[in-house]
DNA sequence: CAGTCATGTTACCGGTCGGTAACGTATCGC
DNA sequence: GCGATACGTTACCGACCGGTAACATGACTG
């Protein structure tokens, strides 16, 4: 079950995965984010990634299950992006609030962007069962949970309240991204998103 | 199974569309809403209406085609809904925008709600060319509109800004809805919706 | 009665869906 | 050289995709 053990012998790579797996992974993360997960079958994913089904299934067990680490490797980059954004404003609550809005609005405005994700695939997938599904709300119950953590650690007059405002507000530039396309830059409906912020958490810190 | 048989002599309904266009339609209406417009085959919509593909493809030029008239349909409610929401208030903005919130948050919550067909439908839907994108860009910038002629006719300090915002609000309550599913009823974040709406025009209007 | 119109029936088209079987081969450490 | 591991190739499966042709039926209407 383990191949990695002492591959410093050559080692041209990374130790641990080879390359197929790799390479129709990120294929699979990039066609799934850009044109849908419904949207993308196995064969699109095998042609563009140069490789074939059979290598695809000798290293997924399935469509879902791929589609579930996906979902998980678009996870793990948003909180790496969240920590980093966050990072520089330790212990002012607010500022770090106010640094992921405005870092939230760039990202979502960018020509490439297609929203989040995950809120994308809880629009697709609809079977309560399908792997994918508690990826998704533990993911979105994470955000809740770090708002609210925010906003009470700034003092603020209803924590839980403020906190699902902000996300309300996050999550509606996501959608507003997806309807307006990419006009949302100039002063379109994504933008107002950081002034709204601050204005909630003026009158939560008032 | 065909109870219209004596009905049909006296010709109770409309003059013009007899029935199997109808049934089809409305089934499809509720399939796309329901499971996405992507994971509902013609043939799944034709076999749920009791009928048959042919009969389809006399009544509609194209999947494509009946999507967007779908897209039409419940643009159409909605703007039934809203007015008849905001109708009791005339004359009085903030309180239109607090019943619209009120109603909002109840019928995303309800046990039936999949959030917005239409932003469901933008989630779904990459092509530029689809005939249904015109039919979501519209209704966005109408809501989008209609919203931030209510804060300028509140006085607020910034109408186009709070517009922006309480429709961030609105769309980020349907994408918890999906993410969270019914859970959002209970406190959830979607219940916040109401009250930061308050907030926000609380400080648009101080 | 004849004609028309809406609807149903059957069969079909080429293509794609997710997924699998069987087999071939190149590279590797041992 | 050996076996193991990784990957490619070809062919196939049943099901479904959106869409069409040809034809039959029944009812309503002139």
């Amino acid at each position: 079950m383990n191949p990695a053990k002492s591959e410093a012998s050559v080692a041209p790579e990374l130790p641990g995965k080879p390359r197929v797996r790799d390479r129709i992974f990120e294929t699979a993360c990039d066609l799934f984010y850009r044109q849908g997960i419904r949207a993308v079958g196995v064969d699109a994913i095998v042609g563009e990634a140069g490789t074939n089904k059979m290598s695809f299934y000798r290293s997924f067990a399935s469509k879902d299950e791929l589609v579930a680490e996906y979902l998980r490797s678009r996870d793990r980059c948003f909180w790496q992006w969240w920590d980093a954004v966050v990072a520089p404003h330790a212990g002012n609550p607010r500022a770090q609030v106010e640094a992921i809005f405005e870092a939230h609005v760039n990202k979502t405005c960018s020509k490439e962007s297609r929203g989040c994700g995950l809120a994308n695939a809880a629009v697709e997938i609809v079977e309560d069962e399908h792997p994918a599904r508690s990826v998704i709300v533990a993911h979105k119950s994470e955000i809740r949970r770090r708002f609210r953590t925010l906003a009470a650690a700034m003092s603020a007059r209803d924590p839980d309240q403020l906190g699902d405002a902000l996300m309300l507000l996050m999550e509606g530039g996501y959608l507003a991204r997806l309807t307006f396309g990419q006009s949302c830059a100039h002063g379109g409906p994504v933008t107002s998103a950081l002034k709204a912020a601050r204005t909630l958490m003026d009158a939560h810190q008032r």
